[in-house]
DNA sequence: GAGCAATTGTTGACATAGCAACAATAGATG
DNA sequence: CATCTATTGTTGCTATGTCAACAATTGCTC
């Protein structure tokens, strides 16, 4: 119960998960750069892609863990490339269905396998089974992480 | 051998690895508000504690995994809060030397006590032994995506 | 049905990213 | 020394991100 503590002993694996993921990420813009797309609009169309029958902008945003407002710019830019297309929601006009265009589905026919070989190489070395238990551990942090946000106060109280 | 193949067997640990960085990485936003930093602005703060003749803006961004021209900005809006200084490089005209003020020191004195416990909190149930462990995969990960982004051409070849 | 609360997408303001281009300076090489 | 190259920080452009406020619509409740 010692009070004006340095870091605790799980401090440094912290840095290294965010410093990972941040490198990963800006890898990824390299790689995605060869399509001439940013990681984020990767994301999204990901997303759409086992999705015939579209998402909302508000899914959307679930789904990649931003703010609603953040989607109209980016589908915005995929509408403008004809990756992408706004469609009537029939049972609810606020809202729209975001769907892949027949140009959107071919590039991500072609980035796909790309994609899922260069997940492979970044693990090379970890065998599946190390890598799910990672990812099982990453999980439990994740929801610590989600429960201690609902409760801030007292994270830090 | 085959081809035209779906996500490989360690897909979905990527995807949680890149999905409880962001929930951490939101989490934190809300966390810093309550003394009005940025995620990016503690962060760049945090380097600063423990080097006390200050860092220049290109170490900076080296650390922070970003591009010089963020610095810029990020120092700017510390400096006018009074948490940073530039300050003189005597033996290299072109750079700066970003120490933390008094006021940047007595702020994070009062945060970092918080911020460790937080982590603490985010790796609840996870022994330290396996939070290591974690980790230790984790910095692999990052090698191999390093590695590869250098030979980006060869990576989805 | 009328009224009220919640949801959806957009907008504007701003912080945070990357990148290319630039001026100033430093370092290396002849 | 002169020149060529590399590094440092800044600027402008754009994309991405948060947030608050707004209009339109939906859902709920009386």
């Amino acid at each position: 119960m010692s009070d004006d503590a340095g870091p605790g002993p799980h401090y440094p694996a912290l840095l290294q998960l965010l410093r990972t993921a941040e490198t990963i990420w800006n890898s990824s813009r390299l790689f995605f750069g060869r399509w001439d797309l940013s990681p984020a609009q990767f994301n999204l169309l990901n997303l759409l892609t086992d999705q015939p029958e579209g998402l909302s902008q508000s899914d959307l945003s679930r789904e990649l863990l931003t703010h609603r407002s953040n989607i109209t710019g980016l589908v915005d830019r995929l509408e403008k490339r004809e990756l992408v297309r706004r469609r009537e929601l029939v049972d609810d006009r606020r809202a729209w269905r975001v769907v892949l265009t027949r140009d959107g589905r071919e590039l991500m026919n072609e980035i796909l396998p790309h994609y899922y070989r260069a997940a492979e190489v970044v693990w090379g070395g970890v065998s599946v089974r190390r890598a799910t238990e990672v990812a099982a551990v990453l999980q439990i942090v994740a929801e610590n992480t989600e429960r201690a946000s609902q409760t801030l106060p007292e994270v830090a109280a």
